[in-house]
DNA sequence: TCCTATGTTGTCAT
DNA sequence: AATGACAACATAGG
């Protein structure tokens, strides 16, 4: 039996798309396409004639994730490439009460099951590549933050003059930090957001690399169940109210790059 | 009514 | 050319 996925988990970061990742596969795979339908065309990035005449009468034979990106290759000559913006999910379901709301996408095959493509906030988007090194490439993606060596880590980045956060969060050098995850390694790493990355040491790197490595292992481990992460984890606390695991002090909430931030000011060093 | 939301992309200024 | 700042995208919920 597969995973069983956690319902309306909207928070499209690197684990969570592994969650799909691993639904898609123990669901969807090796099943024909005998329909697609398609709610919103703006969620689509080619027309949607090419995108049935592609995948019809095709199967999803595989998959990878890349950052946030979902590759799910097809018998066809095309690869399908999903992303999930701010919010969204896959469903695999058989009869038509139980079709979710926010279905945009859905794939039917001819077995009767239906996978479908959910987006609440219609940020994500599908689209399709002839190849995923070349689509990769073009959309300036960086590597999995999960495969990465230190170097490669370090070097796009240290002399940057911008906030620390900001890098941590473009996939250009490295893909699957979001939001959340960006707060959780620089609370463990005791460094604050708005440190301008070239103010770092080699060893502030060093720490961010290890911190990054090990909570994006554990959200993996726990299929992004944060429940069920250790206690020291700033995810826990992260919100208006919530206190410093470490100094028992209120969180801040500041915005670096635009994006909301919690910070403990006493624990995390701005530099 | 106003504000926020876990992402990406295009535009503009430096 | 490259970098960084910021608005825009669409929708729901507090």
């Amino acid at each position: 039996m597969g995973l069983q996925l956690v319902k309306n988990i909207d928070m499209p970061e690197l684990p969570e798309v592994e969650n799909y990742r691993i639904y898609l596969e123990d669901t969807s795979m090796n099943r024909l396409i005998t329909g697609i339908e398609i709610v919103d065309q703006r969620l689509i990035k080619v027309p949607e004639d090419v995108l049935q005449n592609e995948l019809i009468n095709k199967s999803f034979v595989s998959s990878r994730r890349i950052g946030k990106y979902l590759f799910i290759s097809t018998s066809g000559t095309q690869i399908l490439v999903v992303h999930f913006g701010l919010t969204g999910n896959l469903e695999f379901y058989k009869d038509v009460e139980d079709r979710p709301k926010y279905a945009q996408v859905l794939f039917h095959f001819n077995d009767g099951f239906t996978l479908a493509y959910l987006s609440r906030r219609k940020f994500g988007w599908i689209d399709l590549a002839n190849d995923i090194e070349n689509f990769r490439k073009t959309k300036k993606l960086g590597r999995d933050a999960t495969e990465i060596a230190f170097e490669e880590f370090y070097e796009p980045i240290k002399k940057s003059k911008a906030p620390i956060k900001s890098k941590l969060l473009d996939q250009k050098y490295f893909a699957g930090i979001g939001n959340w995850i960006a707060d959780e390694i620089l609370y463990q790493s005791k460094l604050h957001p708005k440190s301008m990355a070239y103010r770092l040491t080699k060893q502030d790197f060093k720490l961010l690399f290890e911190k990054m490595q090990h909570i994006l292992a554990v959200a993996l481990q726990h299929h992004a169940v944060f429940e069920e992460f250790p206690e020291y984890f700033l995810i826990h606390n992260r919100k208006d109210g919530g206190t410093c695991y470490h100094t028992g002090d209120d969180l801040v909430r500041i915005e670096v790059g635009g994006r909301g931030s919690y910070v403990s000011p006493e624990w995390q060093e701005k530099k």
